[in-house]
DNA sequence: GATGAATGAGGCTTCATTCAT
DNA sequence: TATGAATGAAGCCTCATTCAT
């Protein structure tokens, strides 16, 4: 099944596997290219070899993964066309995959917060993809008559990836294995945007 | 009340106001001691005598701003026992500390991040305190039959304070001077959240 | 007579110096800053509180000495104003200075070959307006019907210039410490010089 | 006479040309194993089964290149005796060498100058061997009675060679293609020394 | 012979922090 | 208190050279 050349030696994902390691431990900046060299079990000098330096290997991790993340999202959000059935499997779907890779979803925290202030130019553009499918499930309901058409679907885009994002920051930094159940988490976040979003019965917001 | 002697060269007031528009502007880690002292006006020795190191510089503003907020989450909540309407001048008045100073805005979020994963044993406790005021208000509304019983408090309140945060985050980043109207975006997150907690009449929210 | 603030502990000068025993002994590319900074009697870091970097060090050295070079060759020209006679002082002056220092004027060869080939594009304006003295006496010469009108000032002054700097090179890398009598090579090269730029059957070489 | 299975793939003579080309484009220092090895069309490693180092290149292509000057000396000075024509003839010779070919000269000149410094115990005797052509003229013009016999033959050889290479740098780093006549300056210096060098009232410089 | 991926020593430079004045 | 020149540890990165294929 695997690439027999590429399996036993690659070593880009050696690589990109121990700088997730060393960054998710350390953060970025602590994180030392001989630490990641060590980790990965190559010179650091190879390190060079594969990317261009330290911060294009963050963002080649970032890139990567989010590709994967948006494909992953694509394949869990497959066959299911209610918008609110889709809500929740974008909040479950993003919290699994905190918790398949908790170390992952740890750099990919530290790069969205970081590069946002320290890589001023830096634009992450995966991330606005994956963002957009919840942004889109959003904008469906509404054509659909079933959310508001007062919602403003990018406020409440950001709101809902802030919203799963820290939560998942605070189980991801929580010092417990599993501090709590992520996948009532979810459920949690998407019954509560869901019923937000939803168009009606509620009769007496306004006290 | 203020004391002119002090007012007039309060080199601590000086040096961290410095601070915030050096932290804003590169973040915590481009930010160089010699900036600082600089935009302060001081010798870079100075801003020694009154912080231990760079980092103590950025905790102590994180520390006085927070009481800042803290503060005057008290007095804009003062008076107002609805929970539906505490919830919204919460997050009118989170919107309105980041319109009314972006930087210090920009500060907090950039300290938020960092101490996570940078300063691994610092405790926010001064965020905590801010946001278990929201934390006490979903308990309220669960108690006095408003929101539903079956809400996470902890969960909600991550989540609503991760929205407001990435909101104002999309603001403060953007390269316009008012990308958006906070004061509508406080509304939209805070009836969202509302909708989304109310007890009841949502007869439909199954499929 | 001399600034006591400056003279105690001018570090500016005490790098200078440095580097130039460091980059005469070692040359500009095996010169490492700490064997500078070791020299000087300076931390790694103090070179950098002066000169932007290494190569700015080399180029510093290299203006101030030309400058010291330019305003002594005036000196050293100041009341001749016979065009053999300038010449002659000329090829003294050049030669003694060598002598005088020894070190200094291994660092400008370095530093005149490595500004030709591995700075692009720095000019060396300083050493043009030295030669260009030289050149100018050659055209009074001609002028006042002493040196041959055909002689092409150019070729000229860089040939009598590539004599000097090559013998002085020679000197200067003997492993002798004073390999040949550097004023008597001054006096050959610019009585053969004085002969051939000369107009006519000269049998009055003396004056 | 050439050996077909050789001239066609000789790695060595491919090698050295990139080199010639890299090393004059940039300079010893700045030129990269890789760039020449990309130049030449071969793999990095394959420069080390031709010459032992970075540094012996640039040797063997000095070493090769002086004895292919050495040789054209030779044949360009065969037949004539005469010590002024020689003279003529030397300057020549080595002009259009330069002019011929201008990278080869902007090797050895980059080499001349470098490798004193850099290569301290590198002793460049080809070059000796290659001035000593001309140091012989100036004894045979000595013994003939036709230059002065209190001339230093060193001093000299190494004035007329400082100012031949000091010319030649100057054409060959100009930005002009051919910034002057190279046939002219190499009369104008060679006229000078032999004026320079004559035995006396020398009226008669045709010859 | 030829390759080129991998190596890893080593240097320039930065910058938080100190301390003599 | 205030200064700011000096410190020096530490890290990113380069690139000549090697060696398994």
């Amino acid at each position: 099944m695997s690439d027999p050349k590429r399996s036993r030696t690659d070593k880009r994902t050696l690589i990109t596997n121990a700088a997730i390691n060393v960054f998710a431990d350390k953060g970025f900046h602590q994180a030392r290219i001989s630490d990641i060299a060590r980790t990965a079990g190559v010179a650091d000098g190879t390190i060079y070899l594969y990317f261009k330096n330290k911060e294009d290997l963050l963002l080649s991790i970032f890139e990567e993964k989010m590709d994967l993340m948006l494909s992953g999202l694509g394949e869990a959000l497959e066959g299911v066309n209610a918008p609110r059935q889709r809500t929740r499997l974008f909040a479950l779907f993003h919290f699994r995959q905190v918790f398949e890779n908790r170390q992952t979803a740890e750099v990919l925290q530290v790069e969205l917060r970081l590069s946002n202030k320290f890589l001023k130019d830096y634009r992450p553009e995966k991330l606005w993809a994956y963002l957009g499918v919840f942004g889109q499930i959003i904008r469906e309901g509404q054509e659909m008559g079933m959310f508001r058409k007062d919602l403003d679907p990018f406020i409440t885009m950001w709101g809902f990836f802030g919203g799963l994002d820290e939560i998942a920051m605070q189980w991801v930094l929580s010092s417990k294995s599993d501090p709590f159940p992520l996948d009532e988490a979810a459920l949690q976040m998407a019954n509560l945007f869901i019923r937000g979003m939803a168009l009606a019965p509620t009769s007496s917001i306004e006290s």
